[in-house]
DNA sequence: ATTATCTATAGATCTATAGATAATGC
DNA sequence: ATTATCTATAGATCTATAGATAATGC
């Protein structure tokens, strides 16, 4: 009953429901603890949702869209340097893990769960980068050419992108207790974090 | 009943468990299925171990023993150079998760579902590391006055070190299954990444 | 005799549904 | 009348234990 209780019940279900997942995963929480939370009976989860894995996919759908929209809406960098435009796409990564710190955890759960759904998830996820990817590295080979950056390939650029900026917010809740950080001291090691991943990236790739 | 039988039941179930527990977690491993796939009766698995929690507690301890066992020996770096160092370190870590490519996603997992756990866990973890770290930093702070290396904070590189080789074998079940990689790319992108993180990391600290 | 292994089962979840009752919209 | 909410419960796990039986070590 921690809702405010003028919001219909079927709408607090979801919120505690994605709250709970995000949490602590699909399998380790239970419909009763959902109701628990809700205020609410364990049999109107069902009524509303039908089963947990539908309840689930509802969320999690949706956050996965939300989660990369970001990411696919970069365009137009057209008058920035390569390292400027690395610098933008750093950090618009980051961002948006900073508004979802909890998804990819979530994700990497969800596919060890239903390695199948990857599938699925691979086709609405190649729709637009591929766009971008193709121009960036263009870009980047004319740069190379001209000996503004030096040999290297874009793809191992990105996956060490994302290593760097994922990673920590997969780590945080570790950090978190075994350092025993308090709020101020988290949000002060995400922006040290911030301006250091795209530090080592654009200090790695000087010629 | 896949194990060769010439071993004690005890065993097998330690090994079937380890794999299990490594594949899939705490929760999603049940006694019954550690038995199932010894080919004995889940009572069995009690009677050797007692609890659930008691068989994994060793082979979790065990395991996580070994895990930091190589990274704590790393001594007598004495005649090398800051940067030779480093990439000692980095490859040295790196291949230790080649050798345990699951524990990482074991820990993170175990962490979230005790976290109180984590302060015993701590208590073994900074025994030997934080001498190793001390003689790293003074160097680094010579380098740094000399103008060999660009100015950097010697525990923000470690962190880079570790979200790099650590995320790729986080990653590397999602990426083996969108990418649909076979043995053969598997083992080829992970010596590519050994290479490439180093590399990166290298190339970053020049002055 | 002691240790290893099995069968059977209690007790705790948990998901999903059936069927009763309360609230709401015409 | 229809929709929302509740109570109750079936059926599927799963962990842990009691008690019977088989195997092994003196």
């Amino acid at each position: 009953m921690d809702i405010k209780s003028d919001q219909s019940l079927e709408k607090t279900i979801l919120e505690v429901a994605e709250r709970l997942f995000l949490e602590k995963g699909f399998a380790q929480t239970s419909t009763t603890e959902i109701a628990k939370e809700v205020g609410c009976n364990q049999a109107l989860v069902h009524y509303y949702f039908r089963t947990k894995d539908n309840l689930f996919n509802i969320i999690f759908e949706q956050k996965f869209k939300d989660f990369f929209k970001g990411i696919f809406e970069i365009r137009n960098l057209g008058n920035l340097s390569f390292q400027d435009k690395m610098k933008y796409i750093i950090e618009s990564h980051f961002d948006l893990l900073v508004k979802n710190p909890k998804m990819p955890a979530l994700i990497l759960n969800e596919i060890s769960r239903q390695p199948d759904k990857i599938k699925i998830l691979r086709e609405k996820l190649h729709l637009l980068p591929e766009k971008l990817f193709a121009e960036l590295n263009e870009e980047l080979q004319v740069e190379i050419e001209k000996g503004n950056v030096r040999k290297i390939n874009l793809f191992d650029l990105l996956v060490s992108m994302l290593s760097l900026n994922i990673f920590l917010f997969i780590m945080m809740p570790v950090l978190e207790n075994i350092l025993q950080w308090n709020e101020a001291q988290k949000e002060f090691m995400i922006a040290h974090r911030r301006r250091e991943n795209v530090d080592l990236i654009i200090n790695s790739i000087r010629p």
